[in-house]
DNA sequence: GCTTATAAGTGAAATTAGCATATATATGTG
DNA sequence: CACATATATATGCTAATTTCACTTATAAGC
């Protein structure tokens, strides 16, 4: 990261993009919303402040697979339609109640990040 | 975590308790209210809900000597007064600007934190 | 003397992320 | 037809980071 061994500079590294786990509950949230296949997930993972050219498609369809390996998804390859074969993804029953559960880790987290952001404005006084 | 290769119960883990790397900032934040030592910050980590019994000290005592290293902090051994020695850990400048950085980091985080939120509430329908 | 609280660490394993690269299919272009 | 590009999925290895299990040491209380 960033060429050094810690990165404390944001601004060439990809710091700020690195949202470590924060990938599996976004997949999860998008496929809840209907199947679909890892690229184009890739694409739709942006909203969530995770843009394509700043993936690692690796990680992306690692995530995947280890979450159906686990049983929260299950895949079938669609091979219809142009361009090489797609692996659909659907939610399972299991991996509907994984979400519920990371809503609630990440609720919590928020809870965190506003409580550092609070302190941090009280004592610099950003009012942004 | 959890005894299994893959964490997906928060409930028996620690998920709930793995900020990843957010240790950084809030030790830096505690530290730019003034000097202190790694036991004491320690509990005062609760307050971002990184409660003493939950904390690894050993992460908590490597991330400030790595703070340290870095030059982001230095420290002073202390001896006056009842106890082991303590490591007085002070802020420097460069220290300072990190604190900025990782402000600016976390409130983009709590924005993508958001967005999930709003997502997930917009699905399910849920208002707390 | 023994236990507990305070205080700061270290070593090694496990986890997770990042980077580079491989493979394969279809489509467009000269 | 050859070649580049977009689509699509994946693996190997390395580096970074966290976790777990200990170790060391001082002082206070019983």
């Amino acid at each position: 990261m960033c060429g050094q061994n810690h990165c404390h500079h944001p601004s060439p590294c990809r710091c700020d993009g690195r949202m470590e786990r924060f990938l599996e509950p976004c997949l999860l949230l998008l496929l809840h919303e209907g199947p679909a296949h890892g690229y184009e997930l890739r694409t739709r993972l942006e909203r969530f402040g995770l843009a394509p050219d700043r993936q690692d498609p690796g990680l992306v369809y690692r995530t995947l697979r280890r979450l159906e390996e686990d049983g929260f998804l299950f895949s079938e390859w669609e091979t219809e339609g142009g361009g090489p074969a797609r692996r659909l993804y659907r939610m399972t029953a299991d991996g509907e109640k994984l979400l519920h559960e990371w809503a609630k880790v990440i609720a919590r987290n928020r809870a965190r990040l506003d409580e550092f952001l609070q302190a941090y404005r009280a004592r610099f006084g950003g009012d942004s």
